[in-house]
RNA sequence: GCGGGUGUAGCUCAGUGGUAGAGCAUCACGUUGCCAACGUGAUGGUCGUGGGUUCGAGUCCCAUCACCCGCUCCA
């Protein structure tokens, strides 16, 4: 069973060495975190496994590693200055934030569109050529207000519609109903910064021509130097270039520990192929590129032990794909808590990018991609097809993933929670009888919401007003409203069969009583958590079950006996002899079972105790962590045997 | 930004207006023949911060900061 709960993963992080927040000591700063010794083990291990199955094991990539500050003409050009940041509007009456955009507007024909434009016609609103016009109150120099109409924009007039008239307090919140709208204020997730001295003012020219971004996506470094590594390694469409990076965005929720934040890694791949009008009998289409990308991503991820019931692909509809992509299909983890998320997505971005950064590019293909004449640009992203016998500027598919959303699946995946010995009868019988009390509890409280219920559904009958203030007055009256009758009976099923299979459900019966919010607001189910918590502490391990490729530490080696220099002196040999092949950690500080046991919470693979009967035979024990089962293994074939086994030879 | 929650030892948390605590972890010494052993001792705190009430505040009041959860988003 993997994890339950993120807070789990974080605390081990913690704990552990893997992950500690960022600028600890002056209170944190929101969603930065540092990774400590073992998590650089970790992301370095993730992005090799990476590296290696897209670089290394195809004939038809490269790689590169580009700069993370970029020129803004970068991100003008990209579309991500005008496009990268999210509208946001609050509703003065109930609080509630929505995303402008995300606020539908009422379809024409219906009963409230015909008021809305009713009300637009008599507002400071109107539509003009299909166009919208705002009338707005503007001061001039001297301080001296005059009205002045302002074309809204061009593009999406529902967009514009729909802006303008929250603009205007004439679209009802979609919650409430009341029309009073804070202003919509555009929040761009990118990081700016400047270079060289710098003129203070923003908005200056003397600002902007200093303004830099921090990359929100290393794809474009990949754009700009398409033509120098096609003509350097001398490749032919198709080829793709792949890039492991940190990217910044200023997430407005950043959240769920290093799911969202603001600084993350990201492991691209642009893979350029032929536009479809080029493409040949036999030869594959964009949509047969995506579809073989989306399978190869799909197989790493079950590769390195992610369980494909909690691996998914998803077609993202029209209405959330990003503004450069033609169809993307996201491949999502089934996290604890927040349920699933994107791991990593697979774009089909077009010719795009590499239009939009092109200085030459025909009128008729501008018009297609929406895009402007670019007068910034001195390169045109073309590439001359032999074959074809025609240049062309090539299409992309972007499997795109997240390296530190990548390292939380695998811990998400990897984290088990296993009951290594049973507890004893004289500890389990009076638990057993407390169960049986919380029970009964529960079914008492089941009895009392059912009736609670039955009284609320009378009035349901009479005039919906009365009915809201009927509820209003029940939630005060009612102090445990969650109790939920139907909740509580199947808590009750649950519980009752794992008390029967005792002690062997122990941890089973834990999980549940942490599971179940609802449950646990009945008292003695609340009294009855700690008890099973303590009970099942001494009897479980934590254990790691990292794909090999993956732990960040490969082998541990302990002395049987600490104070008897034979072994110890045999044990650091062995250490020495092994670290320049794999990262090993030597350890005496406590008993035995200790020492495996920290090794299992940290995931490694493999420890190696070294006894009195090494000093014998020269040969030491060997315990595996999944079955922690041992085995007698001469030193001398340790390296080979550990590599083997670790997949490193 | 808005709503809710939390701030006491490295971690998990007790703490009734009156001498700041426990368990775990860490370190030292001793002990220890394979799955979270034991003994003895030690380190570690301006109780998030600032103000107020009080003879006296971890505890009551006010302010403030940080973090967590949601108001989602896409790596």
């Amino acid at each position: 069973m993997p994890a339950r709960s993120i807070e789990q993963i974080r605390n081990l992080c913690k704990r552990r060495g893997f992950i500690f927040p960022g600028s600890a000591a002056y209170g944190g700063l929101g969603s930065f975190w540092d990774y400590g010794p073992l998590g650089v083990e970790m992301l370095g291990h993730i992005k090799r496994a990476w590296w290696r199955n897209v670089v290394y094991e195809r004939d038809d990539m490269e790689g590169l590693d580009g700069a993370i500050i970029t020129s803004r003409k970068v991100w003008q050009h990209s579309g991500h200055e005008a496009t990268f940041s999210d509208p946001l509007v609050d509703c003065k009456k109930c609080r509630s934030r929505f995303r402008s955009d995300h606020i539908s507007l009422p379809a024409p024909g219906t009963a409230l569109r015909a008021e809305l434009d009713r009300r637009i016609e008599g507002s400071d609103l109107h539509i003009q050529a299909n166009q919208l016009v705002h009338k707005t109150t503007v001061l001039d120099a001297h301080g001296v207000e005059s009205k002045e109409e302002v074309l809204v924009g061009p593009g999406d007039t529902d967009n514009w519609i729909r802006d303008g008239m929250i603009s205007a307090n004439l679209l009802p919140c979609p919650k409430c109903g009341a029309a009073d709208w804070t202003e919509i204020r555009r929040f761009n997730l990118m990081f700016q910064s400047h270079v060289g001295p710098v003129a203070t003012e923003a908005g200056t020219a003397e600002e902007l021509a200093s303004r830099v971004y921090l990359r929100p996506e290393t794809a474009q470094t990949i754009f700009m130097n398409f033509k120098h590594v096609q003509a350097t390694l001398r490749r032919r469409v198709p080829f793709g270039v792949a890039q492991i990076g940190k990217a910044f965005r200023n997430e407005i929720t950043p959240g769920n520990f290093i799911f969202r934040t603001r600084e993350f890694e990201q492991m691209e791949i642009e893979f350029f192929i032929k536009p479809p009008q080029y493409v040949q009998a036999g030869e594959k289409t964009d949509e047969q590129w995506h579809e073989e990308w989306i399978n190869q991503r799909y197989n790493w991820w079950l590769g390195l032990g992610v369980d494909p019931s909690r691996l998914r692909k998803r077609a993202q509809d029209k209405a959330e794909l990003a503004h450069y992509a033609k169809a993307t299909t996201d491949l999502e983890y089934l996290f604890p808590d927040f349920g699933w998320g994107e791991v990593e997505g697979v774009a089909n971005r077009t010719d795009f990018d590499l239009s939009a950064h092109s200085r030459d590019v025909p009128q008729a293909d501008l018009a297609r991609l929406k895009l402007e004449k670019n007068a910034d640009s001195t390169e045109t992203f073309d590439y001359f097809d032999s074959e074809a016998k025609a240049r062309y500027i090539p299409w992309v598919i972007e499997p795109s993933a997240g390296v530190t959303r990548a390292m939380l699946t695998f811990l998400c995946e990897a984290y088990h929670e296993e009951l290594v010995k049973e507890p004893q009868a004289a500890e389990v019988d009076p638990l057993k009888v407390e169960i049986d009390a919380a029970i009964k509890n529960a079914q008492k409280k089941a009895k009392e919401a059912e009736k609670l219920r039955a009284e609320s559904r009378v009035p349901s009958t009479e005039s919906a007003a009365d009915k809201g203030a009927v509820d209003a007055q029940h939630a005060t009256r009612d102090t445990a409203p969650k109790h939920d009758p139907a909740a509580i009976a199947e808590f009750v099923a649950r519980l009752e069969e794992m008390k029967s299979r005792l002690p062997a459900s122990l941890l089973e019966i834990d999980n549940l009583l942490e599971e179940h919010p609802g449950a646990l607001n009945l008292e003695p189910v609340k009294k009855l958590k700690p008890k099973v918590s303590k009970l099942a502490e001494d009897c479980v391990r934590v254990v790691l079950r990292l794909h090999p490729a993956l732990a960040p530490v490969k082998v541990a080696i302990f002395p049987l006996k600490k104070n008897e220099a034979g072994i110890v002196d045999v044990a650091h040999r062995i250490t020495r002899q092994l670290a320049p092949f794999m990262r090993v950690q030597y350890d005496d500080s406590a008993g035995i079972g200790r020492l495996y046991r920290r090794q299992d919470e940290i995931g490694t693979p493999f420890c190696i105790t070294v006894d009195f009967q090494t000093l014998e035979d020269n040969t030491v024990t060997l315990r595996e962590r999944d079955s922690m089962q041992q085995s007698r293994v001469a030193i001398g074939e340790l390296k080979h045997l550990l590599m083997q086994r670790l997949h490193m030879a």
